[in-house]
RNA sequence: GGCCCUAUCGUCUAACGGUUAGGACGGAAGCUUCUCAAGCUUUAAAUCCGGGUUCGAUUCCCGGUAGGGUCACCA
């Protein structure tokens, strides 16, 4: 095992936009470098000029930003690094170990190219992967193969071993797209003389088919879920779940805990499917976590009256996996906390026993005098033990009494068949509110 | 097709020769003050197949099968 500092590298090509499986790496290499007190870099693989584009590498930093998946050094980016390149390929090609091909381009242009090709020798080449084992792979099918377009123009290969010896990445942690690529690496990284790294390759993340994910099969770049409102933390809980498993029967891990625990060899084999509900769920976990106020703020959710906002965040939590469902739930099912809602009488004396007409009325009627009577400032129980009782009592009279008393009370606060129950909207109302729109439901009865 | 990798509930996974094969998400049922949500309880659900090795295989070996990756002058 390599005895200095750990350093391990994010090395993605801005031809895209990223999906869970590309972050997903980024996570474990960084969780690896940050455990063994080592340095995490990014660089950014722009070898190919004309499929690289601004606004994907943009989508990269923001992504990374978000999860505070950072690089400990200043962002390399590939293309700032051509001259050292092309000096190490003249040195390659000085030292008979490449050559310049004059050739008929790969296209159906029939123009004549110098590529520089790798002097290839054929052999076995076997390396350690530190999650599958000993893997040999017979070079001999690579022939010599092409490590520039020209003599200015290296490529992928070349690049990557020259850029990762020179930053001395000890670890190279990536996908398993990549193990293919290994051997001839590895010829490269003899003929410079670069110590051969501890390499990883991490099974990929799969679409609900089972096949590698693509946007066509529904993946979205990470920033879509940002937007969404999921959390950083749940995001990176997830994404290490995915392919590693801490050991004991913890659910959730927060950052220093998945720093502190993780381990390259309990990382799975096989490919895993992305699963958007279980990544709610734990988001839903992690928005449990916060306190209200950071709730809130973390949200950045804005309502005329910021005091009920405050007291409709516990109801939030129980209810919304997502910031956005936040939103629609303030905007919607929750929107009576902060303006009286219109009322119908048909869905107000919906459960009145048809045995027992004008319950609703008398009922609404005589939960006016005990609210009037409630302190400015009351909790959910302390209404209920007020008016639980008044529901009770009609219960006894008969059956479907209690849902005759409590659902045109809950309707006429709400004005929604779906809501928190009564006694939790009106402590966040207020009496003197409740009243009104109890008044105002009775009203409509007349 | 060649080469390489992989295979436990629907999904993420635990069990590194001996367990009633465990947990979580999701599903179903029930309980809890009207509806919803949450919570609690219960429940269904898996070792791809076939050979070995072994007293004993989810676990080790071989062969199938299935899936994936890769075979560029992309990365």
């Amino acid at each position: 095992m390599n005895m200095s500092k750990v350093v391990t590298r994010f090395a993605p090509s801005p031809t895209g936009f990223l999906h869970a499986g590309n972050y997903r790496t980024a996570v474990f290499a960084y969780l690896f470098a940050k455990q063994h007190a080592g340095t995490f870099l990014v660089r950014i693989e722009d070898t190919d000029r004309a499929r690289s584009k601004p606004e994907y590498e943009q989508n990269i930093m923001e992504t990374l930003a978000w999860l505070d998946v950072r690089s400990d050094t200043e962002i390399a980016r590939s293309s700032d690094r051509v001259e050292r390149h092309k000096e190490i390929l003249a040195k390659l090609i000085e030292s008979g170990a490449a050559y310049v091909s004059h050739e008929a381009k790969k296209d159906d242009s029939n123009q004549m190219v110098d590529v520089v090709r790798f002097r290839n020798s054929g052999t076995t080449v076997s390396f350690h992967d530190e999650i599958r084992g000993d893997i040999t792979f017979d070079t001999t099918e690579h022939e010599d193969f092409v490590i520039a377009r020209a003599v200015d123009d290296p490529l992928f290969h070349l690049a990557v071993i020259v850029d990762d010896g020179d930053a001395g990445v000890t670890h190279v942690i990536r996908g398993e797209d990549h193990i293919s690529n290994t051997p001839r690496q590895i010829l490269l990284q003899q003929a410079l003389g670069y110590a051969v790294p501890v390499y990883a390759h991490l099974p990929l993340i799969l679409g609900s088919d089972r096949s590698k994910l693509s946007k066509r099969k529904g993946a979205k770049a990470l920033t879509e879920y940002r937007d969404q409102g999921v959390l950083a933390e749940a995001m990176l809980d997830y994404l290490a779940s995915l392919g590693w498993h801490p050991g004991d029967d913890r659910e959730y891990l927060t950052r220093e805990e998945l720093i502190r625990m993780f381990d390259l060899s309990r990382v799975q084999k096989g490919g895993a499917i992305f699963d958007e509900t279980k990544l709610f769920s734990i988001n839903q976990h992690w928005m449990r976590a916060l306190s209200d106020e950071a709730f809130v703020a973390r949200g950045e959710l804005v309502a005329a009256d910021e005091s009920k906002l405050r007291e409709a965040v516990p109801l939030l939590k129980d209810r919304a996996h997502t910031f956005s469902e936040v939103r629609e739930m303030l905007a919607g099912e929750l929107a009576c906390l902060f303006a009286a809602p219109e009322i119908e009488r048909e869905v107000l004396v919906r459960k009145e026993p048809a045995d027992r007409p004008g319950l609703t009325k008398s009922a609404l009627q005589g939960l006016l005098e005990p609210l009037r009577r409630l302190p400015g400032d009351v909790s959910a129980e302390v209404v209920k033990d007020t008016l639980m009782p008044l529901a009770d009592a009609e219960e006894a009279k008969g059956k479907g009494g209690r849902g005759g008393v409590l659902w045109p009370l809950r309707y006429a606060l709400s004005g929604q068949e779906r809501s928190p129950d009564p006694f939790t909207l009106i402590s966040i109302l207020g009496a003197p509110e409740s009243t009104a729109r109890i008044e105002k439901a009775i009203a409509i009865l007349e």
